[in-house]
DNA sequence: TGAATGATCACG
DNA sequence: GTGATCATTCAT
């Protein structure tokens, strides 16, 4: 694991696209009870707003996707299906409702507090998907707006990605045919949809 | 394959 | 106010 080096406010204004694809490799924490939770993004989807459907903030500003349209930077956390939450990456420029959703980690530090969190043992099991990333690292609504360059809540400089692909996004019923979503190929951490073929009637 | 589980948003 | 939908997960 490289040196934890906190990246610059420009990083994050670029188009949701653009950045999608350079966050793999990079490093999402939080500040823990004892010490750091953290683990290195393998998995990224790019919702860049208007004109793609399948972007929260599609229509304009609501009260749940507000952060979105803040400048890029910051965290925008939602909570869904009644059970889980999801966190992104604000980006682009203040106004362009943008963000990057991180949707599988490869745990790096604090994995007791994952496991015991997570009820699970398995290193595979503990940030494999976007609710599961976020009940590891203890993330909740609190979070929604928070800045990503602070000591609390952070994505930090890691090692550069091995393998880089792309394919649709999952779990959309709309603009599904874009290869908006972003993955290190080789990794054993992806989200479980991506490791089974996806089967819709 | 479908239940769990509740917030969100469009509509009017 | 109502109803459909939901950037998911887990057990069956």
């Amino acid at each position: 694991m490289g040196l934890a080096k906190r990246l610059p406010r420009d990083f994050f204004r670029q188009s949701a696209v653009e950045l999608a694809p350079q966050l793999i490799g990079k490093v999402l924490g939080i500040a823990g009870p004892q010490g750091p939770i953290s683990g290195r993004i393998v998995e990224t989807e790019a919702y860049p707003g208007y004109p793609d459907e399948a972007s929260h903030s599609a229509r304009g500003s609501t009260p749940r996707c507000e952060v979105m349209f803040r400048a890029g930077g910051v965290a925008y956390v939602y909570f869904t299906y009644g059970c889980h939450h999801c966190v992104n990456v604000v980006c682009d420029a203040e106004g362009i409702g943008a963000a990057v959703l991180i949707r599988a980690l490869e745990p790096l530090t604090g994995i007791a507090e994952m496991q015991k969190r997570r009820g699970k043992t398995k290193l595979t099991e503990l940030c494999s998907g976007p609710g599961k990333l976020c009940q590891a690292l203890g993330l909740n609504l609190i979070h929604n707006g928070f800045d990503l360059r602070s000591s609390e809540l952070f994505i930090t400089s890691g090692s550069k990605a091995s393998s880089l692909a792309s394919s649709p996004r999952i779990g959309i019923s709309k603009n599904k045919e874009v290869a908006w979503r972003f993955y290190e190929k080789d990794s054993p951490y992806l989200s479980q949809k991506n490791m089974t073929v996806k089967v819709k009637k």
